[in-house]
DNA sequence: AACAGTCGGTTCAATATAATCACCATCGGT
DNA sequence: ACCGATGGTGATTATATTGAACCGACTGTT
């Protein structure tokens, strides 16, 4: 199976900065040998997750997800669900809000809505978001079964600013707090000058499977923005969870209980 | 790489009437052991392909599509370009327009608008359209290259309704006529009482990379529409074409000027 | 309560599988 | 004409995949 997980890595060079990617370049970044990437890039081409330039041979992601993604959607809907909360929850709060599920072991934005001024944070679409450098990580690790945050948290945890908080003693205390208070924060973690409140959505069975988030100029933050943002992320999260079909868990409603008394 | 062949395949038996399926299930339709399905099933998961659920333990699409789908709507946008043409032709027709993307080997619906009144053509998000039995694919094999269309025949055409129209013969001269006139007819040939027509929209080096299609109930058809959506699909598909940044290909343009002198 | 028939998941030997290196053909710039 | 890229291909070796049997858990029936 490891030629299986080899061939979908080769999916996750693909950004939105570099959304073609040659045979030789993808070898190269895969570390896997040309002819097998080749083989891959062929297999993954023929079902439609990826497609070739017709002239530059270059590769970039195919029609085939575009159908995938329709199909989990009118099976399960997310967009529908999320995107009127995440404008609401932008227009309140007059700042970028996104939401994020856990896809595989990764944490993917799945949407975003930008407020209606200049000096807004951008979140690019599709982007992986980082569990110990993010707010949207940090709330879900906070709810996340123990084994789930020990896994994460023992991988090498990457610097992306200097903020970045890389000290898995301090990030087990963040979380912690983030459990209590059922919302989680980070400041200019993982990119400068952003600063990001999050709170996590639910399951079916309450386990945590995602999160939304607020992402604000780290400049613009205040104690008014942030209990402002609190209230309205916990609201947010919730008619997230119940719009999906979830159910917020134990942890979560007594720590906004808590805060709210 | 036979593996990550068998592996992709499982992703197609996920549709909308059939959301989850268990390791068992998903083992006897695709043929494979349950040990290998279970295997690569859990591969899938680990990349977000697939995700479980906690308790039934089946297995459905996961939120990385979403992700990847995300992604590559930033790079290389169709829904923001298909949708407001599929919408005015929806709206100038009165019936159900979509249009689909060549994904892999096969052509998917990747985006449709239904006309707002009681009796129109529903097209399931996601749904693979058989080249042979839809004006979609007929229209696709009319500008694709002749090796495609030959490949496509050689197969084993499958039989959907009465009328789907099997003959290899038969078929080549639809895909002549689709040729000349600039669009493909197709009635009742995949869903009964649906009559669709289908114009090719085309990529950057002038391939065809798609069709844009009217569905009608059957019973509306008449010669007044027909002409109606024959000369509002060649705009849509020119638009479409345009708004990839596609270029059409020699022999469309010719066939549609024919057509209007 | 024992049973049969599911289910999801795991094990380990047998074997079919994919990885590697070398090589081609082609393109673009110097 | 060269050089260094590029995308792509074939055949051998070594490796990873396979699949029957098995396990524990659950469900409904006898």
């Amino acid at each position: 199976m490891r030629t299986v997980d080899k061939a979908l890595k080769l999916l996750d060079f693909f950004t939105d900065r570099r959304a073609e990617i040659g045979l030789s370049e993808l070898a190269r970044l895969s570390g896997i040998d040309k002819a097998t990437t080749h083989r891959m890039a062929t297999v993954l081409c023929r079902h439609g997750f990826l497609e070739q330039h017709p002239q530059t041979k270059a590769y970039r992601l195919g029609a085939g997800v575009l159908r995938l993604a329709r199909l989990r959607e009118a099976c399960f809907p997310v967009d529908v669900v999320v995107n009127p909360v995440l404008r609401q929850l932008a227009d309140e709060t007059e700042e970028t809000a996104h939401a994020s599920l856990l896809a595989g072991e990764h944490l993917a934005a799945v949407g975003s809505v930008e407020p209606d001024r200049g000096n807004r944070v951008h979140i690019e679409p599709g982007l992986i978001l980082p569990f110990h450098a993010t707010a949207s990580g940090l709330a879900f690790l906070a709810f996340a079964r123990p084994e789930f945050v020990e896994k994460v948290l023992a991988k090498p945890l990457e610097r992306f600013t200097e903020a970045t908080d890389c000290d898995p003693e301090n990030l087990r205390e963040r979380i912690d707090a983030a459990a209590r208070f059922g919302v989680a924060v980070s400041d200019m973690g993982f990119e400068s000058d952003v600063c990001s409140t999050a709170a996590p959505i639910f399951g079916a069975t309450a386990e945590v499977c995602g999160a939304v988030t607020v992402a604000a100029p780290s400049a613009r933050m205040n104690d008014n923005l942030r209990q402002l943002v609190a209230t309205r992320l916990t609201q947010a999260a919730l008619a997230i969870t119940k719009g999906l079909g979830g159910t917020p868990s134990e942890v979560f409603v007594s720590a906004i209980g808590s805060r709210a008394a």
